[in-house]
DNA sequence: AGGCTTTTTTTCGAGCCTCGAAAAAACACT
DNA sequence: AGTGTTTTTTCGAGGCTCGAAAAAAAGCCT
């Protein structure tokens, strides 16, 4: 059962508010703040005296458009960058990237890495993560002290609590416990994230008017992946990551998958079920890894004339939009954003969707179901990260329960 | 943005929650409930005292078993049975039914009615609703100022914010705002809630040992609905009810549904469908209403021996089997509670259905998922719409902002 | 330049709320 | 009747937020 307010969560709660209201607005007034989080100008002055007397947040010149307006000038609260740091990992198919970011949002430092994923075993794959996180840790222009948060994110299934990849197209590995090796190797508190959840969390934050409430981000590459939001909140299984769109079943008995089963959504939209039905070869034929390259050049002809290639991108159309429309079915029509190297191929995926969609339940609005397309998912899926390990420093490091407050607000003082 | 927390929500809320605390335990002592919400004794005892005053809570005799141990006994709470009241109104297929609940949960009057929903006019069908609630309300045994709450469940899709019915299988009439025709009628606030939902919340109640964080109900009857609780909250779509189950996508272009679109897993696994089936009609065959004894000696056919029955309820097997497969893939299995008359052949159905959900990527643990049977949907969807409102009367009578509190709490003073 | 207006921010006292410790209450046991 | 045990209440302390008023920091106007 959930447990009742004491009154030490109250200030806790309010100082997160505070934060999150900061990290939002960008450069807010207090009198901006009192307003988004309806509490009083004096509480409001209260904790941000606190927060900027903890190094945490900066007061910065009033914006330059608000001198024209008579009265005291607004100063605007802005974070402190050097408040802390946070390390984003983000493991892909045969590519490792990592970035150190400052409280602030910014990128202080970056090193990207290209590997063999799926053919390496598992200490050597280990290994390249911690090595890679060490050296950028050990970086003589960074306060190693301040890094509060590393977020990693993986192509795959991760386990619900964010601790652990599970399962993952780029390696034959399983279980993983990715956090806890970071954690127990530098001593920084660590998650796992799964990459489509944290496309979904980064689309939030690039464009909230679009992506607030309710949305959809799919994963249009080698595998077919989503990240759902419902309600504003990130939507994961009750064991995994879950949001497996990919495994729907959209033809029972269909398709061979790459996941061995038949049949699934990703069996037809796949880069490599695409790939598949457009050279002729039979559904039953094994995974293949397709390039970039490839795909590219493969959509280009089905542009050029209609033929295999036409047809397949049209049946991958199909099997995603009969797939969204079960989706549709379960949580209502929403905003979808495809991302991935597919999602460049969006036109020729599009009409045979919606013809599929409007066959369904939750087709009734088809025409109000948009799409957006963004073909390069790391640089979200680096953001996503980013924003995640942000706002735990700011809802677990800066705003705090009473036990831990004395020692972390203490090694943040200016 | 989510709002700052003002001193006043505080007691709101942790007097909201010894009410749950209370509620759900029957009569715990304050002991234990300041051990379940985790508050202090002081404040429990505080509180207590407030709810006692107002009549909201009585204290009970110590619980008989508590007389064997030593020291000053316990003190059990319970809620005042007259602190308020509820009206339950379940409109289903011919079927009419409303009962008045004290506070306590107790059914004190109901009343029953048959009637022909499919060919009723509008203003028909609404004015059968208002007169049987209002005769109730007019009982001179039922202080009418204490009723506090009706809530009225349908079968069909409800808006989001349970406030009309938009669509209904037992009637050609739909947008029919409830909740406010009755509040209107009798200015008594009132919610419109989808059954299969209220089907879930009542089986949270009646097992809060099985159906605790995440579950699935499943209602099998002439069509098919679903009510899924996740992480102990009732989902819902983002505009409506949500949870169509029974119109995700089973076989594209595939049978005919009731909604009129194709290949929806109700088109395999509704009455109709399993009638049509069975009766080797053409799967584009209008749906026909079957009644219950029908489906009864059809499931007694099916067992007796092999036959185009007995294939019409494998086939339906199929149908939920691959439909809550795609349904796990998003999820992640949980445990499913099957409710209705088709629900009474689960025998017949149980195989199909796990062979099919073996072949998903959901049924990885296919063995791990357990299935209960409950025959009778009407008495779950009433006790369901009780626990809303109850649970309404609790959080938002009894435990209202500043702005509300004066008024509602004098009017319950014993 | 100096006073006035406007807007933002801080200060201050009041009112609640929760908590811990201690006291009181209510019973069983000896 | 006295002692021990457990539950419940009481009481003072410490925090928090709020509204009102004061202070601060400008622009505007004569």
């Amino acid at each position: 059962m959930s447990v009742g307010i004491r009154h030490d969560d109250l200030r806790r709660r309010n100082r997160a508010m505070v934060l999150s209201a900061v990290r939002r607005a960008g450069q807010p007034s207090r009198t901006e703040i009192a307003a988004t989080t309806g509490l009083s100008h004096s509480t409001i002055s209260a904790i941000s005296a606190d927060l900027i007397q903890e190094g945490i947040l900066a007061e910065s010149k009033p914006s330059e458009t608000a001198s024209l307006k008579r009265g005291r000038p607004q100063v605007g609260l802005a974070l402190n960058p050097e408040a802390a740091a946070v390390v984003t990992v983000v493991l892909s198919l045969n590519f490792l990237s990592v970035a150190v970011i400052d409280y602030a949002g910014q990128v202080i430092a970056e090193e990207q890495r290209r590997l063999d994923t799926l053919t390496m075993p598992r200490d050597e794959l280990i290994g390249e993560c911690t090595a890679i996180v060490r050296r950028r840790l050990e970086d003589p222009d960074l306060d190693v002290a301040s890094v509060a948060r590393i977020a990693m994110g993986i192509q795959g299934i991760t386990d619900s609590h964010a601790r652990a990849m599970l399962w993952s197209p780029i390696t034959p590995l399983t279980d993983i416990p990715f956090a806890d090796i970071l954690e127990h190797e530098f001593g920084i508190p660590a998650t796992m994230e799964n990459d489509c959840n944290m496309m979904a969390v980064a689309l939030q934050w690039r464009d909230p008017d679009r992506y607030r409430d309710n949305f959809i981000a799919i994963l249009l590459s080698h595998g077919i992946g989503m990240g759902l939001v419902l309600k504003g909140q990130l939507f994961t299984g009750t064991h995994s990551s879950g949001g497996e769109f990919g495994h729907m079943i959209h033809r029972p008995g269909g398709a061979l998958c790459r996941c061995g089963r038949r049949g699934c959504v990703e069996a037809y939209a796949g880069n490599y079920a695409i790939w598949r039905s457009a050279m002729k070869m039979s559904e039953d034929a094994e995974p293949v890894d397709v390039g970039d390259a490839d795909m590219g050049a493969l959509a280009a002809k089905a542009r050029e004339k209609d033929g295999p290639e036409r047809e397949a991108y049209r049946r991958a159309g199909e099997a995603l939009g009969f797939g969204l429309g079960s989706l549709f079915a379960l949580i209502d029509p929403a905003p979808v954003a495809m991302v991935g190297v597919s999602a460049a191929a969006f036109d020729l995926i599009e009409p045979a969707l919606r013809e599929a969609i409007a066959q369904t339940a939750g087709g009734q609005h088809s025409k109000s179901i948009s799409f957006d397309t963004e073909p390069n998912e790391l640089p979200l899926i680096r953001e996503g990260c980013a924003m995640r390990a942000l706002s735990f420093v700011d809802q677990e490091i800066f705003a705090p329960g009473v036990q831990a407050r004395a020692g972390a607000a203490g090694k943040n003082v200016a």
